[in-house]
DNA sequence: TTTTATTTTTCAATCGTTTGCATATGAAAC
DNA sequence: GTTTCATATGCAAACGATTGAAAAATAAAA
């Protein structure tokens, strides 16, 4: 119940309490001897540092926060998974925090976070934030923020992204020299920039192959329930043929639905194409051909971001933007 | 960056910290009047509580610590939903560490959060933990603690589970009940509680059922590849015909895609069944029957358990253990 | 032996709250 | 005009660490 304290130590050691704390923080001034007696001393009582009053002192933790719209998703967890890698090898440990896709949820979090005094906070925001406002906030306030994936355009901050346009682009000039006669996209939320960079990868090869007046991008959220309601309104919209480019595999795998329960033939009439490379995309038949993202390597790279900006605040000056390479995993949909 | 402390209140209203302290907190012997002023004075600078200082007066948080073995798992992440729905409907704010189903990550969590002074702890344990010695621990210096699903049968405080003994024991019954001459069990590691009830629940049916000498019960790890050896294994055993009862559904799923690759009839010479109802179950062809946990009442039960006994910790002496339902969802694979 | 330099240790303030106890204020009772 | 009793506010000590500056102890130089 009652906890050992620096001051038990000096009690039994007769010594004072600044002695004790330096001696357990390998201060320099202090004789080998004393340093070597406390340490003993501190493992015999079993003395645990207590972590809030450090960070009381000295305002901050050796805590990362992880903010992700949701850690079930496979790109979410995995990217936890590699932030928590490096973290833990630096020495930090992680508090995971959800956002349910929802923007107060997301304030409350970052909030608590902030209150808590992590060392440095990394994110990628839900669908629902419209407003970089409590980013910025915070940011202002000093704290170390790093986006990965879903960030702000607006915030000068380091991130970890992959060349959302360029896949996008790459994917459906795929699609089109398989044969299909356009691309339909089935695209979230363009205030996410994620969502509009991949629209805009669509656009510039639709535009490229002469299909400027087949552009036909539909905009919605990024559940599988949204990919089931896009392929019914695009199989009502009256069009039976032609490839899907889907923000996501939830999305894509929504629309194999539909598209299976019309009988559609697929990739006979309709292809279809995901983003993340989800394990389930290998699992379903047909099996979904998709990008992969280095999830795991986003992550680590988010948590070596923001620890150099803790350890050298002055990084903050110039923030680096890491763009990863995505790749094309093709199945048995396109 | 510089925080609105308590003393800027005070020194603007000329009025001692005390006081401002006492009528933020709507302490009784204070004149509305104060309190108004004070409460009104706080918001227009802006004043935010350093929850540090509370925490380190008070030696308490307002944040719960969930632990868990793999966030990416849907039955965890529901769970996660559930927790946090009820916990800040209760004005707590969640933290959620995994232990990667090791014993030493779930250690460092668990310390990790006891130091930050959480004010309880959810958790279900690693499949490696084999001591609750860190538990015990933890328990002992008052911290507490419920756990949900996977539990030390030893520590005695406050758990929901599910009756996986009757629930093995069901789908055991039922699958002979098809027609199976046997049951094969691919089971989880025995020290893990609920994998010995699971596995309890399918000898007592096949006890029952006359078939003691057909007892086939593997033990091994939980993950989806566990479950892809356990059928290749299964087949070179040479047991070409029977229902496997597996321990969850990443194991089901696994043995599932060996025995598709061996192209065994399913459901006709093999049947499968899984532990869970993951979303997947359904996705797949062709779609496992299992039995459907309730994640989510679960996740909400145990928040409200640990929330009882954070506000009255004398019910720890007598900590309740909530059996929730199950429910077998029956599909093509058996 | 005294002075100076150096190493080692201690003092005391601080971080931002909370809270037991003391005090001030004002009204009611005598 | 005291005494009494609420009611309202302030003082000051915690909580457990860190840290600049001062003091003490020791060693080296004069």
């Amino acid at each position: 119940m009652k906890q050992i304290t620096i001051k038990h130590i000096a009690a039994e050691l007769n010594l004072s309490v600044s002695t004790v704390s330096r001696a357990l923080t390998d201060y320099p001034n202090l004789s080998q001897a004393t340093k070597d007696l406390v340490k003993s001393k501190a493992k015999e009582l079993g003395y645990r540092p207590n972590i809030i009053a450090r960070s009381l002192k000295c305002s901050t933790s050796d805590q990362i926060g992880i903010i992700v719209p949701e850690i079930r998703h496979i790109f979410f967890a995995g990217a936890i998974h590699g932030i928590e890698e490096v973290a833990y090898k630096k020495g930090f440990t992680t508090i995971i925090a959800q956002s349910n896709e929802e923007v107060e949820r997301e304030e409350i979090n970052l909030n608590s976070m902030y209150l808590h005094r992590v060392s440095g906070i990394i994110a990628s925001i839900s669908q629902t934030s419209t407003s970089s406002e409590h980013f910025k906030k915070l940011i202002d306030r000093g704290v170390n923020i790093v986006f990965f994936d879903r960030d702000f355009e607006d915030l000068n901050v380091p991130k970890v992204k992959i060349d959302d346009f360029a896949a996008a682009y790459k994917m459906t000039k795929f699609m089109l020299s398989r044969g299909f006669k356009k691309v339909i996209h089935f695209g979230g939320h363009l205030h996410l920039s994620i969502c509009r960079l991949r629209r805009n990868g669509y656009e510039q090869a639709m535009t490229e192959a002469g299909l400027e007046k087949e552009i036909l991008a539909y905009e919605s959220g990024m559940l599988e329930s949204d990919g089931y309601l896009l392929a019914e309104r695009m199989i009502k919209d009256g069009i039976k043929e032609g490839a899907v480019l889907a923000v996501n595999d939830p999305v894509a795998v929504g629309a194999l639905r539909r598209f299976k329960e019309f009988n559609i033939d697929i990739p006979g009439k309709v292809g279809v194409a995901g983003f993340s490379n989800n394990p389930i995309t290998e699992m379903i038949t047909p099996r979904l051909t998709t990008i992969e993202q280095p999830f795991l390597e986003m992550g680590r790279t988010a948590a070596e971001l923001l620890i150099e900006i803790i350890k050298d605040p002055s990084k903050k000056e110039n923030p680096k933007t890491v763009i990863l390479d995505t790749k094309m995993i093709i199945r048995d949909t396109v």
